[in-house]
DNA sequence: TACAACATTCTACATTTGTAGAATCAAATA
DNA sequence: TATTTGATTCTACAAATGTAGAATGTTGTA
């Protein structure tokens, strides 16, 4: 299953704060924050989809991620790569690096990295 | 603006076939294939998104992308960046090199491609 | 304790998305 | 030319999504 655009947003909240009540939710948004109804009615559907749950502290809630932002993401990483490279992680790759603008540095910091996964292999 | 899930499908179709008739589109969709009114139905609304276009001959059409592939999906893995890596596409090369299992040849591979890059710039 | 501030649930509703039937029009063919 | 085949448009509709008001319950506070 997965979020949508809205629901990842929240998500995304979540994850930078770990853990929150409905309060830390609305002041980590920017203006216009959107309704605490709104909110809510995000919380419930992702805890229906099983993406987030929460502690109950006498009556309020902490609500807090269930899945991690990496398992998350590499999933939708693979996605896209099986959508547009025709499941070649090698391909997207190779195009990653050719069209997003990274730094000659973010480069050769990139380079020292694939390097030592190479080591590892 | 941005396709769907169904509407991307349909365009890397597109892609891949640069032009097509109707019928060419319903030869390359694998078993079940969706309803020719479907079809129709995303290829009009793609067409108003501005993602295609159609040349005509006589009465029939011949649809292509107005996009390529290339920027569509440079588009697309900037957001998810900006999305998921605080705007960061270093944090995210990091974060790809690691999480997909990419063997050792095409790590190699990459390393390389890298260096050409370094060397660009 | 009475009220104010908050959070949760219920309900609602407009939009978008996925899907396709019916009707129509054009083209190929018997 | 009459019929079959194919493509396009119109219409429709269920499900998913984005958004939030109203009602209700809870809690901190004057």
């Amino acid at each position: 299953m997965k979020l949508t655009k809205t629901e990842e947003e929240l998500m995304n909240y979540l994850w930078k704060l770990e853990k929150a009540f409905m309060k830390d939710i609305l002041d980590i948004y920017p203006e216009p924050k959107p309704a605490t109804t709104t909110i809510a009615t995000l919380l419930k559907r992702m805890a229906d989809k099983g993406f987030i749950a929460y502690k109950l502290y006498g009556k309020s809630r902490e609500y807090y991620p269930l899945v991690k932002k990496k398992d998350y993401f590499s999933k939708h990483v693979n996605a896209l790569i099986k959508n547009f490279f025709n499941d070649s992680a090698s391909q997207f790759a190779s195009f990653f690096t050719k069209e997003t603008n990274l730094s000659k540095k973010e480069l050769e910091e990139l380079k020292a990295l694939i390097d030592s996964e190479i080591k590892k292999k």
